[in-house]
Parts: structure tokens; sequence; C-alpha cells
DNA sequence: CACCGGATTTATCATGCGATAAATAAGATT
DNA sequence: AATCTTATTTATCGCATGATAAATCCGGTG
């Protein structure tokens, strides 16, 4: 088949030029491996993209170095850094700011593709899970506790661990909604704001109550 | 190599019946897959089991069945037909049979395998996992709202949708705790009470708030 | 001891994989 | 129009995979 001509439709399509061409398949690869996992063929992606398989080793060296480029994309490209903003906007209530920002979360993560890229690359043990972990707890949930602290009008802003390790359950149940929704049923996220309201109550209730000792668990 | 005698020690093993040289296999393949996944190959199942790979087919038709014999395992034998007697003995306070509950449920299911096994069949899309969900929605959700329901002095025991819903959530930030520590953290489990009793008051206190419609989102 | 039957291994097939080198096609440049 | 450049394809290598058939081993039985 002639270049410039795909192969599933046989239209013209314009050269792209080396940036563009390579964001093509780096954008296909995501969806692609998202829905057959990293041990699918280059060459069945190739076959998706219209290209031969061996196309794919002139833009990058390996397959390992194309999932590479995956991970960055969607962990790095996909964070949005007004997340920080949006919780430490002391101008709104709280609870509007905690609902807000998993409003606008959860819209970048509740995806097929960027769930099942996190579960798959997860399994794998790559190290790059373990490092966006961290960045959830420092930008977003050790400042959510603070928030809370403050908002609670204590003077010391330090999260305490079984208050950020809550902030963790909530977070994760908010998580598993969108998990449960989109990768085992297959369905729509009608109540994700129910979900995103009734879980930041109920956390912003039982962190005062872990906090001052009320609580039949203590550390 | 002569048969009786393993691959890796050399020692002289004894001769087993299919039915128990059956459960050999699939109890190693359980390790296997979950830490492998399911796409590693029969040859390496093989050579950790001290047997040569065409060994497997004359216990398992195919390799799907032998990982249909996994998903049985894991799934159906682990499940415990307790827990339902756990939930609903009304003898205990409720707070003490979920949190009860709970410690033993999670007894099963806080374990790598049982986890990645669990997440690999769940990226392959099989049935098995939404089944599975099911089954933790009628056997344990559903029983659990009830029991609340029951508590809070409530004639009609019949769940709401929105009280289901949030019974997902507490149940999935408990779960998201062991995903976190097992898969991704690799830590240990040392923080699993305090996460199942604070879930369980923060779930019942926003239970009831929920349903006598203080909460701002109704259905 | 001789023999039978099932457990296990050896040998092999067809297929698919990641990757590389060489040939070709097509747009850009002069 | 002739030439250069590079994107793309064709051909291929070495290796791993799931699966099958035939040979071999070995414990149990007479």
């Amino acid at each position: 088949m002639a270049s410039g001509v795909t192969a599933q439709t046989g239209q013209r399509r314009k050269r792209l030029n080396f940036d563009e061409r390579r964001q093509e398949f780096i954008a296909a690869a995501i969806e692609f491996f998202a829905e057959e996992g990293f041990e699918s063929s280059t060459r069945e992606l190739a076959r998706r993209l219209g290209v031969t398989q061996p196309l794919l080793y002139r833009y990058f060296p390996s397959k390992e170095d194309l999932i590479g480029e995956v991970y960055e994309t969607v962990y790095v490209n996909r964070w949005r850094d007004d997340w920080d903003a949006m919780i430490a906007d002391r101008s709104l209530p709280l609870r509007e700011r905690l609902i807000d920002f998993y409003d606008s979360y959860t819209d970048v993560v509740f995806r097929r593709d960027w769930m099942r890229i996190f579960l798959f690359s997860g399994l794998k043990g790559v190290d790059i899970n373990r490092r966006y972990l961290g960045r959830v707890r420092e930008r977003i949930l050790d400042p959510i506790v603070r928030e809370c602290r403050h908002a609670d009008g204590l003077d010391d802003l330090t999260p305490l661990p079984q208050e950020v390790e809550y902030a963790w359950v909530m977070h994760g149940g908010i998580y598993y909604y969108g998990v449960r929704k989109l990768i085992y049923e297959g369905g729509t996220l009608d109540r994700k704001r129910f979900v995103i309201e009734t879980s930041v109550d109920a956390f912003r209730a039982q962190l005062s109550t872990l906090r001052d000792g009320t609580s039949p668990i203590r550390w």
C-alpha cells in the first residue's frame, strides 16, 4: 500500500511532520493498550493505525519505550495544575471546593482508558503507579486534610497519619465507584455527583470525631 | 528426568492420585498467574511445578480451562457461607456485626493472590467478575442496608438505591485500602482495623442523613 | 518376574512475537 | 524535470507460545 493512504479507508492523509505523527501513534497506543493490555502485539497496533509494524520502530526504539510514552501522556499530561488552587481557595466554602475538585478530578480519571492503563501498569509493578499515588497524597490528600483542619479552627495544620489514612479511604471510595461502573459494569456515571457529595460530607463529619478522640480507635 | 522425582530438588515425591495432582497444579497456577498474569506461559508454570509443559494438558484440556479452574477456586471456594449469618445476627450490636464481618471478609480478599487474580480477570472482561460483584451486592450490601434500616427502627427494610450506592462506596473505600497496600505500596495491613471501624462508623452516620433527606441530593 | 496401564517426557508443528536490514515510494528541493 | 531525503513497506531472523502425537518410564498386579 502506498504511504499517505490509510490502510483501512484508502483515504489520502495529509503528511504530518515527525512529532505530529509520533503523537498520533501515542494516542492510538493509549487506546489500544488500554483495551487490549500491554502484552498485545505491536503488529495489531500497527494494523489499527493502518501502517506496517516496522514503521513503529522508526518512531520508538522499542515497544517498552512506546509504553513509556503512554504512561507519560496519561499520568503526567492529564494532571491539571489548577487542582492545587481549587482545594486551597479559601474564598469558597470548603465543602464546595472539595466537591468541585472531585468533579474535576473524576472528569480526568473516570475514563476507561485512564483506569485500564492505571490497572494494567499497576499489575506490571511499574514504579510509575507508586509515584502517581505519592503525588495524590502530597498534592491532594495532605492539602485536603490541611484545609479541613483550618476550617475546623485548628492552628497546627499538619495532618495526622490517621487523618491521611481516612482521606485515602474517602478517595478510594470515590475512585472505586468509577472502577465499578467503567471497568466491571460497563455502565454510566450518572450517580457520580451523589457519590462525591456523600463521600465528602461523610468524610468531613467523621474526620472531626476521628481527631478529638471520641472514635474508639486511637494510634 | 524420571517421573516421581521433582525437577528442582531431585527429591522423590509421593505418587498422588489424579485429583490430588490436579489440585496441586491448580494451586500452583493460582500463585503463578496471580504474580505473572494470565498471559504468562504454560511452560514457565510447568517449570515451577517441576514437570514438563505437555503434562498440564493431561489434566486440563487447554490453558483457558486451567484458568477457569483458577477462577472457580479463588472466587467460589473462598467465599464463606457464614458471612450472611454474621451480618444478620441481631443478638449482637450492628456496629459489632459489621466490623466483625469486614474483619472476616478482608481476611479473605486482602491477599495478594486474590486481589491480583481479581484485577487480571476484570481487565480481561471475564463475566465472572460481574457475577462476583452481583453476589457482593445481594449477599453483603443489601443485607447490610437492611440491617441498618432495622436498627434505625424502620418498618420497610427494602434498600433504597442511594443507600446501596453508598454502601458500595463504603465497601470500595475499605477494599481500596487493601489494593493500595498490597498491590501498589507492597506494605502491611496494620491499619486495617482502623479503616474498617472508621468506614463503618462514617457509613452508619451518613446513611441516616441520606435517608431523611437532609442531604442536598435526592433521587 | 512378567506384564499392564497410566503418568510423564521427548519431539514436533504451526503460529505469532519483537526487532532489524534492505528495498521502495513519495514529497521536497533545486 | 532531475535529484535528494525520508517515510514507509517488504522480507526476514531468532525465539517463544499453545497444543498434539508418540515414546518412555514406573508403580501396581498377576
